[in-house]
DNA sequence: AATATGCGCAACCGCTCCGTG
DNA sequence: ACACGGAGCGGTTGCGCATAT
């Protein structure tokens, strides 16, 4: 015996989202909180999946969302903390106050990774592309630096158009704690850092709340 | 002006994690 | 210790809009 679906597909609406809808859903957290999931759809009068529901109010109705361009800045963590996390969008998220871990990983795969493509950079790996060819005949400490090079160069160019430099905030540290306890302590600092993203990552794992 | 193509965003799906009995 | 249910996460898809031909 399988578990039970999450909702009665039979009676759900699926696909975009009415006005109506939205409003029933904020109307309904707004008075009610974010309570069980499950129950909110019929408890609201919705149609909805509550799976459904939550993505809506998490991804766009939420009143906290900075919605519209992502700053230099905002890119900039973005790829220090990918190097750092892999994929781990919620929690790269959760550094970035007003952004969602859907809206990141689309900018991700639409902005960052063609970006850092251009730049010779694999995107998945954050290694300089050309590295891999040459990386017998490198020194792994040198080839980190190169990398740090390219990264911060690419988020550079990004910013060019807002005439700022991305580091305009690198003492700027954030500290939010996460479902699996992990407490990243990030200070944004180019490129003083430990000499690989492993240890950047150990070292921050490592750090006290 | 019509059609094709590419891009970006919103939403869905399936899996994993975590709390609870 | 185990099973179950709910919540959350990441990958993927689909649709609408913009741009190119």
């Amino acid at each position: 015996m399988g578990r039970s679906p999450c909702c009665e597909k039979a009676h759900t609406n699926k696909g975009a989202w009415t006005k109506e809808e939205d409003q029933r859903l904020v109307s309904y957290i707004n008075a009610h909180g974010e309570g069980c999931w499950r129950s909110l759809p019929k408890a609201a009068g919705l149609q909805r999946c509550g799976k459904s529901c939550r993505l809506r109010w998490i991804n766009y109705l939420r009143p906290d969302l900075k919605r519209g361009n992502f700053t230099a800045e905002e890119d900039h963590v973005i790829i220090k903390l990918h190097q750092i996390l892999g994929n781990k969008w919620s929690l790269i998220a959760a550094r970035l106050p007003g952004r969602t871990d859907n809206e990141i990983k689309n900018y991700w795969n639409t902005h960052i990774k063609r970006k850092l493509l251009a730049c010779g950079v694999d995107p998945r790996t954050h290694q300089s592309l050309t590295a891999a060819t040459t990386a017998a005949a490198v020194p792994s400490s040198h080839r980190h630096d190169q990398q740090q090079a390219v990264l911060s160069s690419c988020s550079r160019d990004s910013s060019s158009g807002a005439g700022h430099s991305s580091n305009d905030d690198d003492s700027k540290s954030v500290s939010h704690s996460h479902r699996g306890g992990i407490d990243l302590n990030l200070s944004l600092s180019p490129p003083s850092q430990p000499s690989s993203p492993v240890a950047a990552a150990a070292k921050l794992l490592a750090s006290p709340h």
